[in-house]
RNA sequence: GGCAGGUUGCCCGAGUGGCCAAAGGGAGCAGACUGUAAAUCUGCCGGCAUCGCCUACGUUGGUUCGAACCCAACACCUGCCA
């Protein structure tokens, strides 16, 4: 049996593999070149890209060489979802999310030594080839009646799919194919919705090139209710500090459900057995501590991040969320939590701004009317006093240290907004 | 190409001339209870200069004192026929 197998089904991350037996003693005969791959169809990775990420890290630790996939041609077709037709993306927007993807991805992985990483882009085995050498050469062997039973193909019968997504399962078995041929690539995986492009490339190669190769799918994190896991109230969870703040990205883990931050640390923390054995323990024994949802959100927020961006983040909580009064904080610390919460700086001209301004301005009600609605319910907060008329404006005795004020509406969502000095 | 039906707020979905910023459900937000958790109950849920005004019911134009609702053209979608 494979050490690196037995972690990965331990963690949880095994959803789906051809023959588990035969995989695991691969794993374990010697180094295995695999490859993931990624689509650029958005400026940023998110949070589901992460658990393909974190599998290939396991992998490369276990000393085997991952093929970074970003799909430069992929990227331009679009794989079919049971939601419907996608529209297509420019080519010179995809082109550009690939560098950026490509930059995203390189960070978790090691580029150096025995086992070193190496970025591949399927635009550059598919842009040059001709319509006739892929209808001859690939498309011979993709019976159209099986590909008509796809589970998501069926589910687009009824409203439509055009002959581009219905396509996409070509251009990603023939990435497969290509890299078994150049780097003798004999594993793919993916998250289990790729399963059926995953299996098809398995299928290539035994149909192409009689070689039998193995596959994996991760399994899709959900929440406790069921939906998918990775969305917030202002939506998917980004790795680029700029979409997501790392201080907002620490505290969507932070807000893990009990029964639920046990699965997530297994998948996104590389902390041993033991520790998380220890902290499921303390998750039944002193749930308010929360001492699993830290250790999640710190983990992954350093790794994504960086260790100086885990620190500030927790710093913030700690200034926002804990027991000591806002005014009794350094001006230092403040101004560090002001700039993790992305606070925009508003002038000094004459007199200083209303409530309801000052709400909307931090970012924490997207508009006037929901600043007043907020403040009528009993949930605005100004540096930790709750806002009762909505009419009131800030005084000079409101600014802490003389410029910043910090803005809260319910429990968990903080803003800020500070002031020229004046 | 012919015939029939459809296009409503984040999503689903009622509404067929004034009582419609638009029923109901879902999602979401807040309050209470907590642990920045889950469940439950209650309230909110287009914008603004908030007892009023503005913008909205596929698009454009028309009828009317008044239109999401009637008429016309256009766009897109669905079903049946060719």
């Amino acid at each position: 049996m494979s050490a690196v197998f037995d972690e990965l089904t331990w963690r949880g991350l095994v959803a789906n593999s051809t023959d588990g037996a035969a995989l695991a003693q691969h794993l374990e005969a010697g180094p295995v070149t695999f490859y993931v791959g990624f689509d650029p169809t958005a400026p940023s990775l998110h949070m589901g890209n992460l658990v393909q990420l974190m599998v290939a890290r396991a992998l490369q630790r276990a000393g085997h060489r991952p093929l970074l996939l970003v799909g430069g041609s992929t990227g331009l077709i679009g794989d079919p979802k049971a939601a419907g037709e996608r529209v297509l993306n420019s080519k010179e927007t995809v082109a550009g999310w690939v560098g950026t993807i490509q930059r995203q991805v390189e960070r978790f992985l090691d580029f150096d030594g025995p086992s070193a990483a190496r970025l591949v882009n399927n635009l550059d085995w598919t842009s040059g080839m001709s319509v006739l050498d892929f209808l001859r050469d690939i498309g011979k062997h993709f019976p159209v009646n099986r590909m008509l039973a796809r589970e998501v193909v069926k589910a687009r019968l009824e409203e439509g799919i055009s002959y581009t997504e219905f396509s996409y399962v070509l251009l990603q078995s023939m990435d497969y194919l290509q890299l078994h041929r150049t780097y003798g690539c004999t594993l793919q995986f993916g998250g289990s919705d790729q399963w059926g492009n995953i299996t098809a490339g398995v299928e290539l190669l035994r149909r192409s090139d009689g070689q039998h190769v193995h596959a994996l799918a991760t399994p899709l994190l959900t929440k406790a209710d069921g939906t998918k896991f990775g969305k917030t109230e202002s939506g998917t969870v980004w790795l680029d500090p700029a979409m997501t703040s790392p201080y907002a990205f620490h505290q969507f883990f932070l807000h893990a459900e009990d029964t639920k931050v046990i699965e997530y640390l297994k998948v996104f923390s590389e902390r041993s057995r033991a520790d998380i054995d220890e902290l499921e323990h303390q998750v039944v024994e002193a749930p308010h501590l929360r001492a699993a949802q830290r250790a999640l959100a710190d983990d992954i927020t350093a790794l994504v991040h960086s260790p100086a961006e885990r620190d500030a983040a927790v710093a913030a909580a700690a200034a926002l969320f804990g027991r000591s009064d806002l005014d009794q904080l350094p001006e230092s610390t403040l101004a560090s939590v002001v700039a993790e919460l992305a606070a925009p700086v508003l002038p000094v001209g004459g007199e200083l701004p209303g409530v309801v301004e000052v709400l909307e301005a931090s970012g924490v009600v997207p508009s006037r009317s929901a600043a007043r609605r907020s403040i009528a319910e009993g949930g605005a907060y100004l540096n930790n006093n709750r806002v009762v008329d909505p009419d009131a404006r800030l005084v000079q005795g409101d600014l802490l240290h003389g410029r910043f004020v910090i803005t809260r509406r319910g429990k968990r969502t903080v803003g800020a907004v500070s002031f020229e000095r004046g």
